[in-house]
Formats: C-alpha cells, sequence, structure tokens
DNA sequence: GAGAAACTATGAATCGTTTCATTGTTCGGT
DNA sequence: ACCGAACAATGAAACGATTCATAGTTTCTC
C-alpha cells in the first residue's frame, strides 16, 4: 500500500486545491462544470480511492453498523441477516457480522471492537443476560437494538417475537393431539428466548389440567443440532412408563438432530414419538419427516431491527424507544400429526 | 456522540502528555508503574474506547478482511465463513462479511465499500467473471485470495476444490448404478464452479462410452431452493422416454428443492429418480430421503483462505501465490441406491 | 563526584478528508 | 462606471491516535 493515492495527488493533477476535490465528491453542484470535469478525470486516471476512516475521523460517525448474532449457520440468523443487509445496504450502510457462539466472552471481544470501529449502531441478540459492557457501551452514546429479546425496561429499542405465545402454541397443539408426557428440549436457560418458551410450555400444561410433572426438561448446551441428538439420547433412557410420547425443541436446528437421532435408533416419528421445532427454517419442512414448527417473520425482524437502529442513530434526540412484539405461527406438518397408537 | 472521549481527556485526567497515554496503550513497558497505574485508573474512569478510525488512519493499515461470498443463506458459505472467522479472529482481524447473491451489481459495490474500508485483504467467490473492480483493486495494492475458484494464472492466491473431480465423481456413481438418461441441474454457466461440475459430468459420461445425449442440461438462474423446484418441473415436462431417471445438482440447496418438488409431485426418491447434490451440507444428511453428495472441506477451505490472505498482507514482498486445490468426495445416501425398477 | 548510560515523559508532526471563513471573479443593474 | 450579489476556488484548521526526536531525571560506574 505504499503509494495510496490521495486527495492531494488528485489535486495536483487537476490543478486545482484538496478543498475543490472534496467539493467535488461532495458538493459537485458547488464546482463548475469545467473543474469538475478535470478532477473527475484525474480521479479516473490515478484511480482514487476515498480513505473511508479519515472520512470517518472527520465526520465522527462511520457508515458500518454491527450486527451480533449466536450463530451464523442457523439459517435463522441468517435469514435474520439478510433482512438487516436490504434495510442497511439501502441506507448506505454496511454490516459487520459477528458471530458469538453463544459465549459471553466472544460478544465480549466483538462489542470492544465494534464501539473501537465507532459503529453507527448494533443489533445484537445477547447471548445469556444483558452484559455490563453492553450496558457501558449504550450509555456512551452507541444506539443499541435488540434482536430477538424483548427490551427489559422502556429505554431502549427491541424486536422481538412473543415467545411464550410460541411455546404455549407449540405444547397446546402438542395437547391436543393426545399427548400427556411432553418433553422441552432446549437451553441454556439463561437465555431468554429458551426460557420463555419454556414459560409457554408450562402454561399450556397448566391450563390444559395437568400435572407439571407432564412436562420433562431436557436442558442443553447448545441450540444446535448436535446438541439435540444428544438430549434425545438422554430422554432414552427414562423408563417407558415415564417417557414423552412428544417433544418440543426450543428451535429446528434441535428438532432436526432429535429427529436424526429418533430415527437412527429405530424410532419412528411421528408414530413414537411427535416433534415440534421453533422458527420454521426452510429446512424444516424439508427434512426426513416434515417438521411442524412454529414460525417467525425472520426476515422482518431483521428489516424492523434495523430500521429502529436507523432512526435511533439519525436523530438521538427525539427518538422515542420502542419496543416491537410479532406473533409466532404455529406451523402443522407431519412430525407432529395424530397417530393412532 | 457529543462528549466522545479521546486521548486528550485522558492525558488530562491523568495529568500526562497524550505521548504517554499512547505509549500506556502500545508499549506500557516503556512507562514507569506509577504513571501507567494513574493513566489506567483514568482510562477506566472516564470509559475511554480508542477510535478505530484515528489509529489507522496513522497507521495506514487496518484490521479487518471482507468475505465475499455468493449467498449467506447457503450454509455451505457459512460453514466456510466460519473457518475464515476462526483464522481471522485468532489474528486480531474482524470479518466484513458480504453477501451477492450472484450479483455483480452488488459484488461492484461492496468491493468498493470494502477498498474505501482499507481493508486488510478481501477474500471473494465471484459472481460469474473476475470484474475489472476487481483487477483493479488488487492492481492498486489490496491482497485478495479467490475462494471455491481457482486462480486463472499464477500470480494470485487461490483455495478451490476440484469441481471437475467432484462432477466426475457424481455422475460416474450414477452411471454405475444404471442410470442411461442423467440430467445436470445448475446455473448460470458463467460461474465457474457450475461450468466445472458439468464439465466433470461430462467426462464422466463420454468415459463411459455413452452418447453425450445421455447427460441433459437444466440450466438455472440461481444455487438455491427455489430454482431447484423450478428446474425439476421443467424437467417433468419431457417425454416419458426422453425423462431423466437421475439428476445431478450443482449444489445441495438446489438437489433439496428437486427432492421437494418430485415428493410434492407423487414422485419416490430414488425408484422413480435417483438424486446427486454437491457440498454435503449438514441438511443434506437430513433431508427426507437422505441425500448422496459431494462432499467438500468447507471448513479448511476458509481456513486455508484466511491463512493465504494473512500471510499475503503480511509480506507484501517475498510471498509467494498459491493456488490450493482439495479433493471432493463422493458421500452415498439413500437418494441415489440403487433400486429394482 | 563527574560523566555516561538508562530511563521517562513530552509535544509537535503526521495520516487523509471535510469544512468554512476568506479571497478572488464575473456579471447584472442602475 | 460603480456597487453588490452570486459564484468559484482556496487553504488552514480540525478530527484522534501514533511516532519520534528531544529534553529532563535518575542511576550507575570508575
Amino acid at each position: 500500500m505504499g503509494g495510496a493515492i490521495s486527495v492531494k495527488d488528485v489535486a495536483a493533477r487537476a490543478e486545482v486545491s484538496v478543498g475543490t476535490v472534496s467539493n467535488v465528491l461532495n458538493r459537485p453542484e458547488r464546482v463548475s462544470p469545467e473543474t469538475r470535469e478535470r478532477v473527475s478525470a484525474a480521479i479516473a486516471e490515478l484511480g482514487f480511492v476515498r480513505n473511508e476512516s479519515a472520512r470517518h475521523l472527520r465526520a465522527g460517525s462511520s457508515r458500518t453498523v454491527g450486527l451480533v448474532v449466536l450463530d451464523v449457520a442457523n439459517p435463522f440468523f441468517t435469514d435474520v441477516a439478510r433482512g438487516v443487509e436490504d434495510t442497511a445496504s439501502a441506507a448506505g450502510l454496511a454490516v459487520i457480522l459477528c458471530n458469538t457462539d453463544e459465549k459471553s466472552t466472544k460478544e465480549d471481544a466483538y462489542l470492544e471492537l465494534l464501539e473501537e470501529q465507532r459503529v453507527r449502531g448494533i443489533l445484537i441478540t445477547p447471548a445469556e443476560a444483558i452484559s455490563d459492557r453492553l450496558t457501558e457501551l449504550r450509555r456512551r452514546g452507541t444506539p443499541v437494538v435488540l434482536l430477538d429479546r424483548k427490551a427489559p425496561g422502556r429505554d431502549q429499542c427491541s424486536v422481538s417475537v412473543d415467545d411464550r405465545k410460541g411455546g404455549d402454541l407449540a405444547v397446546s397443539h402438542l395437547i391436543s393431539a393426545g399427548h400427556r408426557r411432553i418433553a422441552f428440549i432446549g437451553g441454556p436457560l439463561t437465555m431468554a428466548q429458551v426460557s420463555d418458551r419454556l414459560r409457554g410450555a408450562r402454561t399450556a400444561v397448566k391450563r390444559a389440567g395437568l400435572p407439571e410433572t407432564a412436562l420433562i426438561v431436557e436442558t442443553t448446551v447448545g441450540l444446535n443440532v448436535a446438541a439435540g441428538r444428544v438430549a434425545v439420547r438422554q430422554l432414552l433412557t427414562l423408563a417407558k412408563r415415564k417417557a414423552p410420547t412428544a417433544v418440543f425443541c426450543a428451535n429446528d436446528l434441535l428438532a432436526l438432530g432429535a429427529l436424526q437421532e429418533l430415527s437412527q435408533q429405530g424410532f419412528r416419528v411421528p408414530a413414537d414419538m411427535s416433534i415440534v421445532g421453533y422458527d420454521d427454517i426452510d429446512f424444516a419442512s424439508a427434512a426426513m419427516v416434515p417438521l411442524s414448527s412454529v414460525r417467525q417473520p425472520r426476515h422482518q425482524l431483521g428489516r424492523t431491527a434495523a430500521e429502529l437502529l436507523i432512526e435511533e442513530a439519525d436523530k438521538a434526540v427525539g427518538h422515542r424507544h420502542r419496543q416491537v412484539v410479532f406473533e409466532p405461527e404455529l406451523i402443522v406438518r407431519e412430525s407432529s400429526t395424530r397417530v393412532r397408537r
């Protein structure tokens, strides 16, 4: 990068001042057509490319936003990310996508990096609780919108889906299909999404007048396919009369893992075990047994979150924080259809 | 962002010069323990966070790399991205993930953005041909490593998988299972991955002594699930005696789409139609009918590419460009097992 | 106890761009 | 022919961190 071209070089070549070059770049109408032409030619000939760091340093605000998610390999998040990207790029903003693997240490490192970059704002699905770093960062002035997680108070924007309702929908459906022992697979419970879905499941059990023990909670250490397989292996160690006849998984990756493990061990779905997942990712309908799942408006989640962030970043004063909550929808497929047993 | 804290504020608070603050940050051993302590305290009290743009402007090189892929929603690329991220973050670099949707215009816009950011380097899976912008950008000094695409010459790093071999493996397998009319689904053919896989397929057909017409080429406009469904609908319009008995898809998303469409129209896989996909994404084995697929070392592809990029960026002189080519591996599952017909 | 060596801290210059007060020009109106 | 307005272009200051030559102290050695 020894000979990077700067405005100074362009100015020299076009025989104008650097201020004029900047004007051509930013307010071309203030420059006479003749000069503008000459400067443009110099830019093209030299292959000049603006240095965003310098612009940013002067301007004080950058053209990027940070998107911090739990797992980019989860299609739920890539769909959300596309929504974010659509909105952001329409506003001329770039997105830095960060992956925490549900680990606070990685989250922390990325938040530091994003703050050093002075990003315009951050969209984040926090791993576990909301960290001190996030609180501090917000206090210092970086706009933050919570994604797929409801803000605890009214002083912050968030975009989420009603997870309790979703859990309720899923388990009510299983109960009305005749199931009386239902497993909940998901974890860690420190994640609001997981605990809310579980809470919704409990509500459904209670409403149906079933004992609390009707819900068997199998906590996992992750929200991926591998964790789903492990969880099912655990459940299969239960005595027959205690074993569940259906499982509700906190997301579709877990559900796909559960499905794989069950098939491999010779169990039929839904005959021997019904499954309901969560997110309704595209692969859910294409699974070995098409998965019932609780659908979330993924793309819109991302779009709305980005819109809120941009609004907050643009008018620091006079911005009213909002907590948007979308409604989930149960999609019933073969994995949970009633079977004569 | 009115009251952002700068080194100046820290210096004032700790009653030292700005140079000393900088030394505490970058070469703490040169500062006496006492002063260091005082400065650190001031940093903590004021909540000072370095401004990366300013550092970068002075230093001349940034701490980010760009990763430009065709589709973040494709698990192949998210797995590659994780590989890239692992290596990059170990080297203290952040990754900006950009999504082109296979469109040159989006690719162009992102390349401009990345160059303005003065990224340390770029990893890219080009949409279609290698654009002028990419060539120029490289000429101006930004290191570029081609990802999942072999460099045309020896003057550039690339990491790819032998796609011709992969296509050959897939179709040879189908031929030896008795198929005599095989469809190839994929597109656009301007993409090297697609055309190479097709070329490999042709090689297999020729080697088996079959006529060229044994391969029915169905070009798609994308490499996603929807395109796979459309392609199958096209194929099903063929007269029975011309219709294929197997399809080889240029990636697994197409294959999943094909599988969905076939099932929906009442065809059985593999009895009525065999399928082989490409990439062996995790969902391939969990599909309605477990998919045969050509596996690529996705994670390693990303890791290796990032390593090459870092090497090239670190020693601009004395760097030897390398073209790494991995071997694909055929994984046979139910979707292409031989069936008595 | 003098001088050298080692250690600390300083502050001005620098990176590339934007901004804005200022200067220089042209032109229309009276 | 003069004035003021409108228009063009200028160049220095500013953004925040880093660097480096230099100045100021302390410590060590003979």
